[in-house]
DNA sequence: GTATTGTTCTAGCTCTAATAGAACAACTTG
DNA sequence: CAAGTTGTTCTATTAGAGCTAGAACAATAC
């Protein structure tokens, strides 16, 4: 699993870190089941602070996509893995367009809510 | 034209201000050639302070949305209007799409946030 | 000309992110 | 059981963003 932050980003590196983990799951090259590399591994690797790291972990945590346990490190919930990998492609496009435009994921939901009701 | 912010939410203020006129604009609430009110008057009857106003116009400036002159203020720009109008209309036919598959609003919004993340 | 409005500058305060080090608790492995 | 691994918790510091505040300035509208 390749993880390619950038420091220089608004978005923290803890929630850059997370949202690589999360792409990896959606897109099948984490499985259920299969371990992340320990939070000091991923710190040395990448150059981070293993609090750092641990933030993004934990994160990952409170969505449900992994499971943190101590001596045995992070690893992918079934849960997690299936909800993930579904309608993720056919919405690439439009929010990629929105993001252009400079909307906000809660403004395009609200207009998807309006758009529904 | 209603703006409420959050001054809890961990977006920034003048993030929130920027989001709501855009949404307005997206909604077709706001047109090409309408005028915002002046800085100095939004800052008064939103209890904020001026320059975090004009951090959220020179944002939509940034986008695009709205253009800004001494003495006359921000006023929505019509490739602005024009934008968000499309964009608006490729989102209905993808959450007719998307009701026509059974998915909720509710899920459509949570596959938007985590490609959002 | 006068009032209005955005622009620019300095300044101080608060909060979050990130780093650092240490001690601790639970789990895995041999 | 013993030792090593890994997440958890704690305190502390540094850097930057966001917000507020006040003032002076420049372009536009009337």
């Amino acid at each position: 699993m390749l993880i390619r932050l950038d420091p220089a980003s608004p978005e923290p590196l803890f929630a850059q870190l997370a949202a690589a983990v999360r792409g990896a799951i959606a897109r099948g090259e984490l499985t259920a089941g299969e371990r992340l590399p320990s939070a000091r591994e991923l710190a040395e690797s990448l150059g981070l602070n293993v609090h750092t790291v641990l933030h993004g972990y934990q994160r990952l945590r409170d969505e449900g996509l992994v499971e943190l346990r101590r001596g045995r490190g992070a690893v992918v919930t079934p849960s997690g893995a299936d909800g993930l990998a579904r309608l993720r492609h056919a919405l690439a496009d439009v929010t990629a367009e929105a993001r252009r435009l400079g909307l906000s994921a809660g403004e395009l939901t609200e207009l998807i809510r309006k758009e529904y009701s």
